[in-house]
DNA sequence: AGACTGTAGTTACCAGTGGTAACCAGTGGA
DNA sequence: TCCACTGGTTACCACTGGTAACTACAGTCT
């Protein structure tokens, strides 16, 4: 074996790898998730089977898609969350950076929220939240340690931790994916409202006069 | 016409489609989102064809199909949300409201969150989130007139209110999407613990000993 | 040289999907 | 009796994900 550990064979076959998943980017941005099989294998100048042959099934290929940007993002988002500043400039970066994430190329990040709907015809068993956005998932995980890292959140903390880990991204996601759609706002004035509720604002606001609170 | 405002013929036509529902919602509460047309007509005793001509197509089939549910927890929140009570305690209501319908019937959920996927093929237009969750989009628009209404947020405070309530829906529904596959406590502990997150607890928790603060 | 093996690539197909055109049968009214 | 209408059907279309069977070329061993 060579200082990598592959054959050239391999290697090549890694490369190959990478131009197939190129390509198949490519066709996801311009014609959205719903790409088809053929429509990737033409882009990548050849033929369907060979795209089996690399990826298995078209969730194969899905999956390897959208680890790299998993990935990208999840990194970016670690950095922001580890920052040295104080906690509320952490929250305020860590959504800051998503948001700029799911500003830059909407496409991908729908991409990667709505990752291809399977649903095999004989699968008897209820699998919800299985594929619908694994991404969403990874990052509560992630969120979720981190907060059970930095905070102390007494006894069964592990377990509040996850709460407000998938609590908190399910937050940032809707929001932002509603302000992506309508861009009612600045995107900073979008974080500053996001921090400010998980700030406590929702319950020290005082009630509008004349009615019973909210 | 009659007194109801509608041909003896119309109300037959309703009849019928009530019925067609009724049947698509057993077929896709049995084999999930991806229930086949063929299927649903088949349970329903009849073939694709009448389906078409009652619904147009899949989309408005499905739409169709939501509806109904959709009405019914957009009920049950709004009564939670508009009970006699003090702030906190209705906040508590309308998340608990929530996770008792899902946990009630999972699959009903599922497919109002992840409604068919169309994609029409040349739809250049990027249109992120049409599609991916309408029933998530209601119900962050309706808590956000509730919030709007009952409390005073200052200036801008319609842009605020629109802003939390997305927010506020999509951290109950991504929590609650992942206690329901992995049901890691009983339904009170997530309701409390999330209560706990929007009024402050994150900002107001202490640092873990020997470390930055989160 | 020549045979053997493995791999990239092809064509041609399969079952099943959403969707539609054309037709058939019964029913009420002129 | 003939006409329009309506609920229903069969038979099809284009297309999808996925696969089996084949070709063509690389390298390797004898």
């Amino acid at each position: 074996m060579d200082s990598r550990g592959q054959s050239a064979q391999q290697q090549a076959a890694a490369q190959r790898r990478r131009q197939l998943l190129e390509a198949a980017e490519r066709v996801v941005l311009r014609d959205g998730p719903g790409a088809s099989m053929n429509a990737i294998a033409a882009e990548a100048g050849i033929t369907k089977p060979i795209l089996y042959r690399h990826f298995g099934d078209k969730g194969g290929l899905y999956k390897a898609l959208a680890k790299r940007h998993t990935d990208a993002l999840l990194d970016a988002l670690r950095a922001a969350l580890d920052a040295p500043a104080e906690r509320r400039a952490r929250v305020e970066a860590t959504l800051d950076t998503y948001l700029a994430a799911i500003e830059a190329n909407p496409q991908v990040y729908r991409f990667l929220m709505h990752p291809a709907e399977d649903a095999a015809p004989l699968d008897q068993s209820f699998d919800i939240g299985r594929h619908s956005a694994p991404l969403l998932r990874r990052l509560g995980e992630e969120l979720a340690k981190v907060i059970e890292e930095r905070i102390d959140l007494g006894p069964d903390g592990g377990q509040r931790a996850r709460i407000w880990g998938h609590g908190i991204v399910g937050m940032m996601h809707a929001a932002g994916d509603w302000w992506l759609g309508e861009r009612p706002c600045a995107r900073q004035e979008l974080v500053t409202t996001m921090a400010d509720l998980l700030w406590g604002r929702l319950a020290s606001a005082a009630d509008r006069p004349g009615g019973p609170g909210f």
